[in-house]
DNA sequence: CGGGACTCCTGCCAGC
DNA sequence: TGCTGGCAGGAGTCCC
């Protein structure tokens, strides 16, 4: 599922087919996403140029030459699929299982398509219509509803122990939740918290104020930020390779395989050096977390 | 106001 | 074999 590394690596696909590009079409299905399209969605962008392409948390940013910015959200199952002038689609995102993957490809849930003045063409495709649009000019990206109040980027300075003691103080909520929070801190999803809690040696249901209690556990306040780096660090390279790989490839998918330590790893050994536990499976408002018994406090 | 439940949507798969 | 129910998850919204 689209977490931060997977936004990135998505932005990084998209950075070279749209940068410096003029929109010259836009095509919308009839269904909506998860909200209605901006007002004038398709004549406020037909002419305009796109002058970059960025992520803040699971955002897409594309900043347009005329002074707007489209923010585009991936939901769940959204992807975007480019097709050059010439030669094969290239599908940005081979994170989503193989079959969902070729049914994007093959043209199935294609909500949005962009022409583009160098005749190359971008899908849009979202099985479950999580994803959305927005159109903004730039003058509100400051005060936008959905960017406003969202947490440090976890790549960044402002991300770091001090932060998160601020966040955590008195707070019952357990880890997870409040990493899932992107109030707290922005991009992560439910899959690389497990991870980052796994390799903190702290249980998903602690409650995270036990952390930043009158003097703050800062040691493992620190794990927690340097294992969000290092757990974030380690995918955007791995789906930063496999767009390398697709871009020279035939187009074939799953070169890249992700190997997650607990996520979805129930009943298997923990692999923790010299730690003999077991990953369990536990269900935190609704959401699925994976941790392991014996190793995770 | 914090925190949890519910909601959107469709594909997939275990279980009958 | 075919159907059904449960589950997957981002994040806004609603309610206690």
């Amino acid at each position: 599922m689209p977490e931060l590394p997977e936004v990135e690596t998505v932005v990084r696909g998209l950075r070279p087919a749209l940068e410096n590009r003029v929109i010259s079409g836009l095509a919308l299905s009839p269904h909506r996403l998860r909200f209605p399209y901006p007002e004038n969605f398709v004549e406020r962008l037909m002419g305009q140029r796109v002058i970059g392409v960025r992520r803040r948390a699971k955002y897409i940013l594309v900043s347009l030459e005329g002074g707007q910015t489209l923010l585009w959200h991936l939901g769940m199952t959204g992807r975007f699929t480019v097709k050059p002038p010439a030669g094969p689609a290239r599908n940005l995102g081979e994170f989503y299982d193989e079959a969902a993957t070729e049914a994007a490809s093959a043209g199935a849930h294609e909500h949005v398509t962009l022409s583009l003045d160098d005749g190359s063409r971008i899908t849009y495709s979202d099985a479950r219509r999580f994803g959305f649009a927005d159109l903004m000019a730039d003058a509100e990206m400051e005060t936008h509803k959905l960017l406003r109040d969202i947490g440090p980027e976890p790549l960044g300075n402002e991300f770091n122990a001090e932060h998160l003691a601020r966040e955590f103080h008195g707070k019952k909520a357990p880890l997870k939740a409040a990493l899932l929070d992107q109030h707290v801190v922005a991009g992560l999803g439910n899959i690389y918290v497990s991870e980052i809690l796994h390799r903190s040696g702290l249980r998903p249901a602690r409650a995270a104020g036990t952390l930043s209690a009158r003097k703050p556990n800062t040691q493992k306040l620190e794990l927690i930020v340097r294992n969000t780096r290092a757990v974030l660090e380690e995918a955007i390279a791995a789906g930063g390779s496999t767009l390398q790989d697709f871009a020279h490839a035939d187009g074939s998918a799953g070169a890249y395989q992700q190997r997650f330590a607990v996520y979805d790893r129930e009943g298997s050994p923990c692999q923790t050096p010299s730690c003999t536990g077991t990953i369990k499976r536990i269900v935190q408002s609704g959401r699925s977390s994976f941790y392991c018994p014996r190793c995770q406090k």
